[in-house]
DNA sequence: AGTCTATTTGGCCAAATAACCATATATAAG
DNA sequence: CTTATATATGGTTATTTGGCCAAATAGACT
């Protein structure tokens, strides 16, 4: 592995922990759906603004959403919604995961 | 949210969390192509070999792959290939953000 | 101008992560 | 049985992460 594929391996690593954190994957299912302004999360998730903030920040920083000033607020949408098809296998895991589990009480 | 969903969504980010790392994601799309004993990633990889077997041990527990001892060999296989379609995905986030990048310059 | 609201940013702290080294365990080989 | 090899595990340390609070910024309203 030299420098350049090292960097690859890097920056899909970003991406990938960009979403790998319960809030930021839920607000990434969430915008889905459609756009969101800061102000929506921070009505449902009970956390500190300036968290649901940072996290957005991360996902933009990732490349994986892209945000829109209109007013006083800011507004949020996947820019990449393909990140969306993650979801079906991330459960295929977890079942699986949770069969194997279920399989050592039995 | 409740307690349930915000479980699935921990669930959930625990399996990206297992990708999100560039030596785990190198060693997934490796055996990709097929199983590997950790020797194999041993003599390739340019880290500790504990460091390696605990990289393994995490897409273990996470459900990702399944290992078997054979002889003195403990040999690694994806027990659940469709983490493989993350790949394109994640590489269109990044070009996305390159082309995002390179508006900014010109 | 002054205030209220929405959001971002910086500082700080606790917890999690990832690396290394040393040690333990298991199997094969001599 | 002793040794060598393959892997896993525990300890330690440096770095990163994620949370909160306080402060800064920006737009809308009076």
């Amino acid at each position: 592995m030299n420098a350049q594929e090292k960097r690859l391996y890097e920056a899909k690593a970003k991406v990938l922990k960009a979403l790998a954190h319960p809030t930021r994957l839920w607000m990434v299912e969430q915008l889905g759906f459609g756009e969101r302004c800061v102000c929506e999360f921070v009505d449902v998730i009970e956390v500190d603004f300036s968290t649901i903030s940072k996290h957005l920040s991360i996902l933009k920083q990732a490349g994986i959403v892209e945000d829109e000033k209109r007013g006083k607020q800011v507004f949020y949408r996947l820019k990449v919604p393909c990140v969306l098809s993650f979801m079906s296998c991330v459960e295929a895991v977890i079942e699986s995961q949770a069969k194997a589990q279920a399989a050592l009480i039995a």
